[in-house]
RNA sequence: GUGGGUGUAGCUCAGUUGGUUAGAGCGCCGGAUUGUGGAUCCGGAGGUCGCGGGUUCAAUUCCCGUCACUCACCCCA
């Protein structure tokens, strides 16, 4: 037997519910926000993302697939969105179209990680990204969709948790002055963090190693490095949250793990989830444009996981499924009959189906009763003769009959 | 990449101190006389006991290896 890619699941159709009401909330609550879709693809040229995501970073120097084309291209199934997003924003100049200036993309991403509870090789992402809009009120826009989106769906135990990187001239600032705090206490440091020192300091910051955590405790804070207009904006974007009633906490050390944040980051985990408790999170990267090679252009967004989603997601959100029609037709005339039915029903897109392999009433009634229809319509060969048919509700037992002429026009006006 | 746990029916799991035809519940299929589902009762199908090797008269059981799944670390959504 071949078996699936380790990682990589199916989703089955008993878990499509689940998906449906994510996926469509994703979508409602994004254009009620005035954000567009964008689709892009799953791959790109591998350069894309190690020039956005940067080179030291631990997605970019494990997590990749990454596999040459015919002509040598290196090539990498997308491990997040907002690179691709960035570069079709750039190529395509979406920058003359007002309506494509605010984003959403709904989708597969690919990590090579050893999968476990949340955390697969192929996974899907709902993302945003509002592009060109310097001011905080879009980080809180994009914020508050985040926070809205897991408040439709009733996921429980959430937290979110903000934080400011400052620019990029203040980080550096804040860099050195961290480095040298830590200048002799590199004993005191995990192996992965006493090489961060020369690769990605802030990331010491949020390692979650005791030792580290203990030595990091009399660090001077990011949020003292934030220059003047850093800190009105920051300040503004918590001032919006308040305004909007979105419980925050401040978290100095929540550094995201791309290197293409700055200014506002955020992170909304999720009690029930187990070790892999992140649920969403974004920030600003308003340098990223640059990085790829287009203007200066400011941008916000955020991402989250669809499969973390849906392992939060309380029976509770799941929408009532639609009502819809049996058809338990028998005898030769009522198989006729009966096909006909069906057909007409579908023509109106009613749901309607029926069990070829059952043939006696008694075998219809169960088999529709398995397969959860609302109503039932018996129609057997005494029908066909009496030139009616029966309509059984499933739930209350209650039947009445319709002549079978205009029965296909009652069925439809019963459901709607 | 590192560590732990688990592999027996479609699913959830028993079990054998090594011994004949390996079990249960749920699910599935069928039946309980005439054209009315769910309950109950009865019957049925379905298993190379993950795979390979070793020990043994005999291995699903003990040993070794391997693979898969799973949880956790790292990191991330």
């Amino acid at each position: 037997m071949i078996r699936g890619i380790k990682g990589v699941k199916d989703i089955t159709p008993d878990q499509i519910p689940k998906w449906t009401i994510t996926e469509r909330t994703a979508h409602a609550l994004s254009h009620a926000f005035g954000f567009h879709e964008i689709r892009i693809p799953v791959f790109e040229k591998t350069e894309l993302y190690v020039r956005s995501l940067g080179d030291a970073t631990d997605l970019v120097e494990k997590e990749m697939y990454t596999f040459s084309d015919r002509d040598g291209t290196s090539l990498t199934l997308r491990p997040e969105g907002t690179a691709g997003v960035v570069r079709a924003f750039i190529e395509r100049g979406l920058k003359a179209q007002p309506s494509s200036r605010k984003l959403y993309y709904i989708g597969p991403m690919f990590r090579h990680e050893r999968p476990q509870a949340g955390r697969f090789r192929q996974f899907h992402q709902f993302g945003v990204e509002s592009v060109g809009n310097a001011h905080p009120d879009a980080d809180i826009e994009v914020i508050t969709l985040l926070w809205r989106y897991f408040s439709a769906l009733h996921l429980p135990g959430l937290v979110l948790e903000i934080n400011s990187l400052g620019e990029s001239s203040d980080r550096q600032e804040y860099i050195r002055t961290f480095v040298s705090f830590l200048k002799g206490k590199e004993p005191r440091l995990c192996g992965n963090c006493q090489r961060r020192i020369h690769t990605n300091p802030l990331r010491i910051l949020d390692c979650k190693v005791p030792l580290c955590r203990e030595t990091v405790k009399g660090a001077p804070s990011i949020t003292e490095f934030l220059s003047q207009p850093c800190q009105q904006h920051f300040d503004h974007v918590l001032r919006g949250l308040r305004l909007l009633g979105i419980p925050y906490t401040i978290n100095p050390c929540l550094v995201r793990g791309l290197d293409y944040y700055a200014l506002t980051t955020f992170e909304v985990s999720c009690s029930v989830l187990g070790a892999q408790n992140a649920i969403g999170a974004g920030g600003r990267y308003d340098g990223l444009f640059q990085t790829l090679g287009g203007p200066p252009t400011p941008a916000v967004g955020f991402a989250i996981g669809l499969e973390r989603v849906i392992l939060a997601l309380p029976e509770s959100a799941l929408p009532q499924p639609d009502p819809w029609v049996f058809i338990a037709s028998f005898g030769e005339k009522g198989r006729e009959a009966g096909l006909s039915l069906l057909d007409s029903l579908r023509a109106e897109h009613v749901k309607a189906d029926t069990d070829y392999h059952a043939s006696t009433l008694k075998t219809l009634l169960r088999s529709a009763d398995r397969l959860g229809a609302t109503y039932v319509v018996i129609l057997g060969d005494d029908e066909v003769a009496g030139n009616r048919i029966t309509l059984r509700n499933m739930v209350t037992k209650e039947q009445v009959t319709y002549p079978l002429s205009t029965a296909s026009a009652a069925i439809v006006n019963q459901l709607r």
